[in-house]
DNA sequence: CCAAAAGTGTTTCTCATACACCCATGT
DNA sequence: ACATGGGTGTATGAGAAACACTTTTGG
């Protein structure tokens, strides 16, 4: 991280790499975006957490940096899901100015390699860094006008975490806490598929999962019927997901 | 295509695409390789089609130069599916030695976006374009040491196309003619998830997908009970699909 | 006792699977 | 007539979906 400001003649100047980083906040999927320091016009700007990568450093390296970077968290699971590598994603003169500014470097063209990783929002996150502040964005009121094409990446992340979701059902915890109720995870569910589920039928097929594991523990202080916790289990998961993978 | 030779200035040396094409070959799911010149000791050395992309051109667009170029088919489906960025991978000295004197371009790095494509192998197509030669090569013995990391990328595509295949169906015809028969259909999918498939069962899925239209066309001159063809109807797929995603 | 959310069972339907024999054609 | 592969129907089980009321707790 220091490195970074030392050694931009270190920088590959020609690929990037930018992380969505989703999470959940109450009833709301978000996206963590940063303030950019140096925008042209002194304007509040926010955009992806991103960075160009190393001369000698991997993808998925160069990844775990920027979430490191941006959260302070080290190893997150994170998925790199596509590249973005249009002519015309580095043609607004306004970002080219940025990078000019914030990178020194004269870049014509950047080719991105897009990440995605799932993460619990903390409250108190505000998050060590390098960067001027960060903020968590409900996606339906995520700013119209980020820089790059980075409304676009955003788009296709959406998409593919619930494709993840899909091939790899655990990931869902990562968006909560240790422990959680039934009601957290359904609204997790419900979100990402966009379409209420039965209550009912939400228990049953809770009950059914192994790795999902009811504790003797409740809700305290609420002014209703206080709700069960539960918790995840990776062994049971991974134990119950080798015995279906058979082919 | 006689761009490529003239203006080496115009290529943007730090990106490329390669193309993983895979085919049906009777039985056997088969990846296109092509034979690359100007092979260090010159022996006979093959690698996935590929190409730097240029300056000001989109990774589509190269992806779609490079099957074309292979090929001759152009505007074929192809999905980006991953990119392989990690320093190491152009590390072999042979390697290096080949791309000085195939592209005259001192390269220290190169980021590549792997693409996929699916298509029907025809026996006559000994394949326009550029290469010196192209070869399918049945998916159990592609040479074990492809040039760069091709070997891990063509890895990748196989798992890819299973995706594909799962998240859209419509692929599968790809690999396929116009008109083919129950058995050619059950053949791929066989192969694609390794596992044999109840002949019975398999027509009665046919039956209820109503974009496999039976033909009245039967086999000729087989020596046994001729098999029906079938064909697969686009439009009735987009509709029986959207029905489906409501959400 | 009321408001507010938690939790619980049964029925129905759809879909995947398992399984064995007759049919058409060429030699 | 026989060898070769093409094509057909039924019965069972698992899982998804639809559906309404009782329980717990705090105020």
């Amino acid at each position: 991280m220091k490195a970074q400001e030392e050694n931009t003649e270190m920088l590959y100047s020609h690929v990037s790499v930018d992380c969505v980083l989703l999470g959940f906040d109450e009833d709301k999927l978000c996206v963590l975006l940063v303030e950019r320091a140096g925008a042209p016009d002194g304007s509040t700007d926010f955009k992806l957490p991103g960075s160009l990568i190393y001369e000698h450093e991997d993808l998925d390296t160069a990844a775990n940096r920027v979430l490191a970077e941006t959260t302070g968290i080290k190893r997150m699971r994170l998925k790199q899901f596509r590249s973005f590598g249009s002519p015309t994603r580095t043609a607004n003169p306004a970002d080219m100015q940025w990078l000019q500014n914030a990178l020194k470097l004269n870049i014509r063209r950047i080719v991105t390699i897009a990440y995605l990783s799932l993460c619990k929002i903390y409250k108190k996150s505000s998050l060590a860094g390098r960067y001027k502040s960060t903020k968590w964005f409900p996606i339906e009121n995520i700013p119209r006008n980020l820089p790059f094409d980075h409304n676009q990446i955003i788009e296709e992340a959406l998409k593919e975490m619930r494709r993840w979701v899909e091939s790899e059902p655990s990931i869902v915890f990562e968006f909560l806490p240790l422990r959680f109720t039934a009601y957290q995870l359904r609204r997790i569910y419900e979100v990402i598929y966009n379409r209420k589920m039965d209550v009912r039928n939400f228990h049953k097929k809770m009950n059914t999962l192994s790795y999902i594991i009811p504790l003797d523990e409740w809700e305290e202080d609420v002014s209703h019927r206080a709700a069960r916790y539960y918790r995840f289990d990776k062994v049971k998961y991974n134990q119950q997901r080798s015995r279906f993978n058979k082919n």
